[in-house]
DNA sequence: CTGTCTGTAGACCGAGCTGTCTGTAAGATC
DNA sequence: GATCTTACAGACAGCTCGGTCTACAGACAG
């Protein structure tokens, strides 16, 4: 049974590209199915064949969206070096690099459950991504030598989310140049002074 | 001409009291304008009067949310004392106590930006909110003797917004408590060692 | 040739939305 | 009592939404 060697990709790529673009830029309540299905240059019942409910497209978009941050966050911090202290702050150039981008509109976790019902798979969605950031954050602070790593990563992923949110308005780069240093102010007291460690 | 002598503020503020409660709870996109009429016992015809375009009644919506969270904030402040290096940690209280109040939901602003056309009059009036309240907290920092009050200003503005992000999924304490311990260690970073001002 | 799979094209339905409309009732003022 | 204001009650138009449906076309397998 020689599965997914279907030519089907195609269409379901194009699907969730429209998608993450149009969700992205207006949120999902913004954009209608038949839009995203007129850019996308699909049928409808194509689009409803992949998706059998708006609701799964929107968590598929949400998944995208958490590979591409959560992989910007590891590369930017990977590139900051080998010492887990430079990391910590390191991980804020996703930020930055975030902000440059045209069409910068902030997170696209905090934007979408913002106009979803509480309660609902897009919150619990969000939840999870948060969850999985911040473990993330918090198995870097150990290793950093922190004391108390979960408030450490909860420090550094609360300002995140400020850099983030703020994005909503503008993508002023003083933004993520002033979160930059607050993430170094936090790490060097959490970790005392710095070249000390 | 005896202007404003109406008795008219009863109508008014039911459906400005519904229209708070449900934009808050719902985002002013997920509610519709036949519910408000509904629950705040009102006609048709008489919303449309004091509020021409639903964008109104959001805007109105919006001015109360700012003097809400903005008296919350300078409540806040005040209540720290004298010292406006503590007013400046102290006004993370007005979080702490909106994470305890029942339904909370995160920033009106930002929720509403996040569901909102960019460049639209709601972006307008939310950038202008934020820039209130940064210009505040500059002069709390200027006050406080900050060599870089706009960094300070803008390093607590965004820990602020981060907090208050946070608090669309869940209003954990723990959000406002890492957030007060970040704005301590900011504050005492730009000022000087605490007790050495 | 005949099915099956995957896709396109677009009509259609019921629901909900914003905003307008007509008609009526209560109270104040002249 | 006549009139004006303010409000209530609700039908209505015009649109968009999510989602279902039928009809058809090409590729490939038996």
């Amino acid at each position: 049974m020689p599965e997914r060697r279907t030519p089907a990709g195609s269409a379901r790529d194009r699907i969730l590209d429209t998608a993450f673009r149009l969700f992205y830029a207006h949120g999902p309540r913004g954009v209608g199915v038949d839009t995203v299905i007129a850019e996308s240059g699909v049928a409808k019942a194509t689009l409803y064949k992949h998706f059998p409910r708006k609701d799964d497209l929107v968590l598929a978009y949400l998944d995208r969206v958490d590979q591409a941050w959560f992989g910007a966050l590891r590369a930017a911090a990977r590139e900051a070096g080998d010492d887990p202290r430079d990391q910590l702050v390191g991980m804020f150039d996703a930020l930055t690099g975030a902000c440059r981008r045209d069409g910068y509109h902030g997170c696209a976790f905090i934007n979408t459950a913002a106009e979803s019902p509480a309660g609902g798979p897009v919150h619990a969605r969000t939840v999870e991504h948060k969850t999985v950031v911040r473990a993330w954050v918090t198995e870097l602070a150990r290793r950093a030598g922190a004391a108390n790593p979960e408030l450490l990563a909860r420090q550094l992923t609360l300002l995140l989310d400020g850099g983030l949110a703020s994005g909503v308005l503008d993508g002023d780069p003083a933004i993520a140049e002033a979160t930059r240093q607050s993430a170094r102010t936090l790490v060097d007291a959490a970790l005392g002074a710095p070249g000390v460690g």
